[in-house]
DNA sequence: CACACTAAAGCAAAGAATTAGCTTTAGTGT
DNA sequence: ACACTAAAGCTAATTCTTTGCTTTAGTGTG
């Protein structure tokens, strides 16, 4: 059974309950392995009963993936840099770096896997938002763009395989490169 | 606590017994929905005993991504069919009939989500190595080739990104206009 | 070929997590 | 203030997981 977490009415009960449960696991994911980490544990760290935490989330990998889409998250808009090129640019290199690390890639793998697979499209939906908020700049600035689609296949889908995919670091060098075939090619 | 099944003696008990389990998981999913599938489950269906699956794999989520790195194993080489653009452009598509249907991408989750992450890197492996032949191949013929890296940033990557954070489905056409896009490229 | 050796499987009991029915409570609207 | 409801708490039954010990299949040696 898995039930998705909407629509909260906000300042309940179930607000509360959901912030203290969320952070329970972020505190527990500091110490221990996820493999180690249980409902029960959980719920105990939150001072909640269980019941609730299966009840609302159905189970632990559904749970693990709303609190790492809540991470994912972008906390605040794309800088404003003066230029669609460099906005761009900056934006990607600082997702790089929320990305990077070992505690990115398991946000990722941990959003990708519910078993609701919703999570995975809001994960598509923060980027393309992120990126028309820099569209909209440009354009108030009547600067030529480059669309969300060719950004995210030259540049974010490739870093995305990398960190998914394969061994190696994600390196700035690398995005940088990518970054350069995105512009090179609307010159 | 977390083990990976290597180096099997063929033809010994350990092997029959992996086999067994592999396909009741196999035979399991076809029925019910992953989540409702236990070890208990599991190893009723195949006549073994749950502590040896507990023993082996550690967890659920190991032996779903075990017994889906091996479903993703290409049964056979990529055909020849006479030169480099129409063996790759060949092997991209067979290779998107694979993944885009919902068990694909099932498939694709269990691999990327296992605690121990070498299954993803597995898969990668596959892909260079497949890919790898179709080179040699064209090497031989005295062909030009597109290095794997590439192929993999223009085509795979995006297709991938696709299957894994969105809604839309993979169709043959978007496939076909990412080949094009690499080919274009060389010439 | 029989013998000991070993890695892995089976068994069973203890421990932990999950489910489900029922009760209580906090927040909402009248 | 009062009834209403959705969600939380409690608890007992069920199911899954772990673990120590025993058994077995396969391997290598004399």
């Amino acid at each position: 059974m898995v039930k998705v977490v909407t629509g909260l009415r906000p300042g309940g009960r179930s607000e509360r309950i959901q912030t203290a449960v969320h952070q329970a696991v972020k505190e527990l994911q500091k110490t221990l392995d996820q493999s180690q980490i249980t409902i029960p544990l959980i719920a105990n760290q939150a001072g909640v009963t269980p019941s609730t935490i299966y009840r609302r989330w159905g189970d632990i990998s559904q749970l693990f993936s709303d609190v790492a889409l809540n991470e994912l998250k972008p906390d605040m808009e794309p800088k404003d840099l003066g230029s669609f090129q460099l906005d761009v640019t900056a934006w990607i290199e600082q997702y790089f770096e929320e990305y990077s690390s070992e505690v990115g890639q398991l946000l990722l793998r941990d959003v990708l896997y519910a078993a609701e697979s919703s999570n995975a499209r809001k994960c598509e939906t923060l980027i393309i938002q992120q990126l028309d908020i820099i569209q909209a700049r440009a354009k108030s600035r009547n600067e030529p763009t480059i669309e969300n689609q060719e950004i995210i296949e030259t540049v974010i889908a490739p870093m995305l395989f990398r960190i998914l995919f394969t061994d190696r670091a994600l390196s700035v060098s690398y995005v940088q490169s990518l970054l350069e075939q995105l512009f090179k090619r609307h010159t």
